[in-house]
DNA sequence: CTGTTAGCGCTTTCAA
DNA sequence: TTGAAAGCGCTAACAG
């Protein structure tokens, strides 16, 4: 199962290795028909260069490493897409590892895409995560990375957001708008720079239209499923029970929209709910889901402009770290409306 | 940014660099106060190790590739997250590669693969694959392939499928015990194995319970939702429109139900409906789409242990080819009863 | 236009 | 227990 090298190639030929390495990576100094019989041996050997020899001599994989914390939801598939489609444009091929949310995995997969040296890394990190230095190993060697949905805080590097304080502003007051004013929200971990801005959307809107804060409205909890379920349903048997909810993300919604749907109580009358994100499950369920969509497609192409900046900068003229934020829309469904 | 090497370590240590990489290997021979003179220094410096420069010299990566049609249905990502499981265990990485159903997407990422050494591959082609060649580079060249779902045919290689013959029989024969008898068939391309399989299911149900095949209820397309859509109002125009359709996947299903319900028809009563894969979607829709599921996470497990099982064989004791079929099983809801 | 040489970072004999 | 040397497959000066 011996692989041709170009040495291999070089011997059939009476060739030095350097002609050989010349014709095939299309360098000008060879002679055509060196080039020739070079191709057609090569081609009968079915010889593949061998990437690690290359990246080892060179310095670079160009390979991109992205790590996202899940990839069941649509969210994370389609940023990735988006990515992979700029980052092939301009030669890089893309790894993908997800840590499955656990923090642990986070770090070893770092360490993984360290060791195999990719040039550059787009992330979203997990909702474990409070220590970054598995992604300083990173920066301080000046490998670029760029993170998206999920960012490092107080960080000097760039970044693409969408706007979830103005995403999350403008549902609830929709809601407002729509005759509400007991509205509960179902929020996320704290330590999420996301979850905190939809949160502070939501407050902002309650206060600017003069709804009172209650407090035991607003639960913030794991994005498990389960303590969805568990919380919609506290929600529903609170003395003054929420007529609307706020959701921090689609699932989350859906969720709470199965819980009053078993009570059987009905989606809008009794609950109006919003979901975050704007899943295609959203237009298919009844009633369709309203929801915050993001532009999923673009953060990915977006993260990989900002490392391609920053791959192609010069050491001397390094690209400068940059926060990108796109904007949500508000699209409204069977769940808020008639 | 110059990152430290072994030999770095050696010199500010006063070794050799054959000393330093045994004790960073936790190799046996190396004294006990070496070793920690050398760990601290290590850690000292933020060494990470090259994984290229090992890969180039022990030949393995300790990388599997998977490659993919798509990824943004729950099907392939849930595959994915299986076999990465097993390959954890067994301490290999993974590298994934969508090719976005493009032939030239999957030859491109299956060179780019090769040349990166990948140690296995696991995959499940594109509708448009005809020509294996750039698989048989890997398999010529003793790197094990295993196949899943949509799997090349009369080759030698391990292959994961689901009984699809099955699935697609026992969701025909369920239509025909609840009254059907005009069963219309939405199949994909007959160059995919599992099409036809489920073409066959069809088929022999419908000829075990007597009822006539008609050729123009079955329609063969290429699983894009545009057709999909045409087919359905197709079929409802017809002269005499089936009262029932079994769908090649479950995205076609819920293009139909969508199709039947813009037209004030309701389902199941005029028209009932069956997918398959029992996307979770599914369960959530209204009506509940009855479907064939497949064991997801199973079919990703099983690839990766036969694919483990040919990485760890030796020369002189290969693992032989194997054909998995896993079970599927019918979830019926209400797109099919009351 | 082609060959020679050095070396990317690491592991692994073979000697000491 | 440690060091010296060879070499994985390739590219890139430098000479010729």
């Amino acid at each position: 199962m011996h692989q041709p090298t170009i040495i291999d190639i070089a011997r059939q030929l009476g060739l030095s290795k350097s002609t050989v390495s010349r014709a095939l990576t299309a360098h000008p100094n060879v002679n055509e028909k060196t080039r020739q019989r070079v191709l057609e041996l090569a081609d009968k050997l079915d010889y593949q260069r061998n990437q690690l020899a290359i990246s080892l001599l060179t310095n670079q994989t160009r390979t991109v490493g992205i790590m996202v914390p899940e990839f069941i939801s649509f969210f994370f598939p389609k940023v990735i897409i988006g990515a992979q489609e700029e980052l092939a444009k301009a030669g890089y091929n893309v790894v993908i590892c997800h840590s499955n949310e656990s923090y642990a995995t986070e770090v070893t997969s770092a360490k993984s895409l360290f060791a195999s040296r990719v040039d550059g890394l787009i992330v979203s990190h997990t909702k474990e995560t409070r220590n970054f230095d598995h992604f300083r190993t990173f920066t301080r060697k000046g490998i670029p990375v760029v993170f998206f949905n999920r960012v490092w805080e107080n960080e000097e590097v760039s970044k693409v957001v969408v706007d979830d304080y103005t995403g999350a502003y403008q549902a609830v007051e929709h809601l407002i708008q729509t005759g509400r004013r007991r509205i509960a929200h179902l929020s996320g971990p704290d330590t999420l720079p996301n979850s905190r801005s939809r949160l502070n959307g939501y407050l902002d809107a309650l206060k600017h239209y003069d709804v009172p804060v209650d407090p035991s409205l607003v639960i913030s909890y794991d994005l498990t499923l389960e303590k969805a379920n568990i919380y919609v349903n506290h929600l529903l048997n609170l003395p003054e029970p929420p007529d609307a909810l706020f959701a921090i993300n689609d699932p989350t919604a859906i969720e709470a929209l199965k819980v009053v749907k078993s009570r059987g109580l009905r989606v809008p009358d009794d609950l109006a709910i919003v979901g975050f994100s704007d899943d295609p499950i959203s237009a298919l369920i009844e009633p369709g889901l309203t929801s915050v969509a993001q532009p999923v497609s673009e953060i990915g192409q977006e993260a990989a402009r900002l490392l391609l900046a920053h791959l192609t900068a010069s050491a001397d003229q390094p690209a400068a770290p940059t926060t990108v934020t796109l904007p949500t829309r508000l699209v409204v469904r069977g769940s808020t409306g008639s």
